[in-house]
DNA sequence: AAAGATTGAGTTATCAATCTTC
DNA sequence: GAAGATTGATAACTCAATCTTT
């Protein structure tokens, strides 16, 4: 028995059927986060990397000089500028970064790539796309379809 | 400028279609579970629960008497053993539920919604129902296609 | 030996407060 | 004073190891 769909049969017996779609929908993206970042992560620890720490060298490597503020990090991530700092901190033990004072901004350090921070990047990437990224269990069309109604909601949160 | 689709073009950019779609499927449901439990907990912080604890009642206050062995909590909302210890030890201390023994297996414990458990979790949903699951900015429609996707990714990764 | 639950170590994220530079 | 980043405290999750009961 799939326990969400005794949670939505639960919440339309209590005559909450205004809710109960909302709340399945909620509770669902909960649940698939869970297993998708879960599986992503298994194929990361190889590296000794995590998701949070992925993006961010990722989107260093997609930098021109492969090097970018922190808060411009935290920005493009979406995510607080302490995880940033965190996230840093360890790619810097790892050697996949190294900080760098602003040339000529005194406030803000900068997060550079290194030759082996730009090297498990590239390999982590060809993991991910290989294994996670290549099917998630949907059609073509059906992949399309998930990512414009993920973008609504999303929208509709952002704003 | 949208970061997720800013992501997607870089994909494309390098050469990786086969998994564009899926990174900005993943990447998406991430950003979107954290946007929609972000906004469920601030809901929630009035009442001193997390999604995970209110679940966790909510399972309790579904269930015939009230009460549910550890063990059983941990299957139905799919988390780790540990996980349903941590959130009982909090809720005990909260005076939402209380621990008891066994009446015939003396190996498990059942936690046991007290009354003021009932309550709060009862307050709870409501405020869940009204402010987030009445409307996650989708149609009605759009919902139950989104259910349908999310519930066909969830069974890939489960099996 | 296996099931059920807990403990302790290690990791990560969040929040308020702080420090430096603009 | 405000921006940029860090520190310290707290909370939550995961994993391996442990303890009790079956």
């Amino acid at each position: 028995m799939d326990p969400l769909a005794e949670a939505r049969r639960q919440w339309e017996e209590h005559g909450w059927h205004d809710a109960a779609p909302g709340m399945a929908a909620v509770t669902s993206v909960v649940r698939v986060q869970q297993l998708l970042l879960g599986e992503v992560e298994r194929r990361l620890a190889d590296f000794e990397l995590t998701f949070a720490r992925y993006e961010l060298l990722r989107l260093l490597a997609f930098s021109r000089a492969g090097s970018l503020p922190m808060g411009k990090l935290g920005a493009r991530l979406q995510v607080h500028p302490t995880s940033v700092t965190n996230a840093v901190d360890r790619l810097e033990a790892q050697g996949f970064v190294v900080r760098e004072p602003h040339p000529t901004d005194g406030r803000t350090t900068l997060a550079t790539l290194t030759d082996s921070g730009r090297d498990v990047v590239e390999r982590a990437t060809k993991v991910l796309n290989d294994t996670v990224f290549a099917g998630v269990g949907l059609s073509r069309r059906e992949t399309e379809t998930f990512l414009r109604l993920l973008t609504k909601v999303r929208g509709e949160l952002e704003k």
